[in-house]
RNA sequence: CGGAGCGUAGCGCAGUCUGGUAGCGCAUCUGCUUUGGGAGCAGAGGGCCGCAGGUUCGAAUCCUGCCGCUCCGACCA
């Protein structure tokens, strides 16, 4: 993509109202613009980010055996009567009346939906179990949005479904989705920790909050060092074995959010060499909730025994637009973003020195073709901007590598590849160059 | 929802107290010089000063109402 056709508004000062470094980062690197309180225009680098990220939480759906489906945003208040959480929702909840005057709302969840479009189409034991899932956007009508797409009023969100015929079953999709978790996350170079969360009236251990651990996260989280050493599961992972063994060995170690932190217990359980404080977002909740919608809501299977009863059912969600904010909170730097290379807009930010002169225009040219023909991502950078704006625009969005050429290397028959990551540059030749970022990128990507 | 602020050019801000032809920096456009880490000089364009009333000879400035946004707190993926 040649940077003089895209799009990419991006502001070299730092507009007063974001607080924390993502939300200064988005806007300053052109990724998003906010339209109202917490609701944001996703520009295109910011869009091709989102879509990434969207893209690897559905592989990882896909591979622990969920079904994509895709339901609306706007609801009938007449199903969330049938719950009863029409009235208990409370203010949060947007609202809206169609033209004859129904009761309509903006979708802030889609339990009850699923419920009424599972109890449509199963019957018995003999078809479970099921889990769906859909991406959509949802509406909160948070009291005090902030923080940007970390806590925005319309937000994007995977939440996937669950229904067993008994809490074994029920058991065993949790614990699909705990492993889907962990890949996901860790695909996008994300180090997430799985911190036991409140399951209200339902009772037991299944409900976890994945945190994910940034310098700057919103709540202080307390955990074992060993947690953060823990295999992440691999692809060749067989999601209908028996799982449990591997969530028990994750949730076998102390790792709470401040609200749930008990110091004394820490210290009883965790050597003192192992003890973490650290900083963390929430960027999944996965939890298991039984019969609380499917009881009211009349969603019946019938058992081998004959007998009806309502359908076990678990929900599991995943902050897409949020990730995208916690990316950020994770990998920055005084300069701008330092993307992952599998969540980032482009792999390679190629820089046109002297955009004008013959040498450097082929260059620029044949490296552009022969990643893009590779199936490299490239922002190539064909404007007249001087050097020095280049680089710093080059920081600031936070492509993985630039591939640098100037007349004044290409003359010594060199062209410079350099890392975000680590700042790390290498001067080789065009064609060595070409070769390293291939391999790199292919390599990066490997799932 | 309680408390505190702010709305002036695309962005960051001054001007408001004390009413008198709307400013600064960056960005944008033109020309010349520059060209390997956000260039220099010269010039130019761009504003219902959030909206609506009111006071006044005269309102960005004073008064009233409304709208929007932000921050702190309580609440959340």
């Amino acid at each position: 993509m040649r940077l003089s056709r895209y799009y990419l508004p991006v502001l070299k000062e730092t507009p007063s109202e974001a607080q924390i470094v993502s939300h200064q980062l988005m806007l300053r690197a052109g990724m998003i613009r906010q339209e109202s309180a917490g609701i944001y225009a996703w520009l295109p680098l910011g869009f091709r980010v989102l879509k990434k990220i969207e893209q690897i939480v559905r592989e990882e759906q896909d591979r622990a055996g969920a079904v994509e489906m895709l339901m609306p945003t706007i609801q009938s208040a007449e199903l969330w009567r049938e719950s009863g959480r029409y009235e208990a929702y409370g203010k949060e909840m947007l609202r809206i009346k169609d033209r004859a005057d129904r009761d309509m709302l903006f979708g802030p969840t889609n339990e009850e939906m699923i419920t009424e479009i599972f109890r449509a189409g199963v019957r018995s034991y003999k078809d479970l179990p099921k889990m769906l899932y859909h991406i959509q956007w949802k509406f909160r009508d948070e009291v005090r949005p902030r923080f940007g797409v970390m806590r925005g009023r319309e937000f994007l969100m995977k939440d996937t479904y669950s229904f067993d015929a008994d809490s074994a079953g029920a058991r065993a999709s949790y614990n699909k989705m705990f492993v889907a978790y962990l890949r996901t996350f860790a695909r996008m170079g994300l180090t997430s920790i799985p911190m036991r969360a409140d399951t209200g009236p339902i009772g037991g251990d299944l409900s976890h909050e994945f945190i994910v651990l940034a310098d700057t996260g919103e709540s202080a989280v307390f955990c074992d060092r060993k947690l953060l050493d823990l295999e992440v599961p691999g692809a060749g992972t067989d999601f209908d074995g028996d799982l449990q063994p591997l969530i028990d060995r994750y949730t076998s170690f102390y790792a709470a959010t401040e609200e749930k932190h008990d110091n004394a217990e820490f210290e009883a359980r965790v050597a003192k060499g192992d003890r973490i404080a650290a900083r963390g977002i929430e960027v999944g909740h996965i939890f298991y909730f039984g019969e609380k919608y499917s009881a009211p809501m009349r969603a019946m299977i019938t058992g081998a025994d004959g007998k009806d009863r309502p359908v076990e059912m678990g929900s599991y969600g995943v902050g897409v637009s949020r990730l995208a904010g916690a990316l950020i909170e994770a990998y920055h730097d005084e300069a701008g973003c330092k993307w992952p290379v599998a969540v980032a807009p482009f792999h390679v930010g190629l820089v046109n020195l002297k955009q004008g002169d013959p040498g450097t225009d082929a260059a620029c040219a044949k490296a552009n073709r022969a990643l893009e023909e590779a199936g490299v991502e490239v922002l190539y950078d064909d404007t007249a901007s001087r050097p020095g704006e280049k680089f710093a625009r080059m920081d600031l969005i936070g492509l993985p590598f630039q591939l640098i050429i100037g007349p004044r290397g290409l003359e010594a028959g060199k062209v410079e590849v350099k890392r975000r990551a680590d700042g790390r540059k290498d001067e080789v030749s065009l064609d060595a160059a070409l070769d390293m970022l291939k391999r790199d990128v292919r390599s990066a990507l490997k799932v």
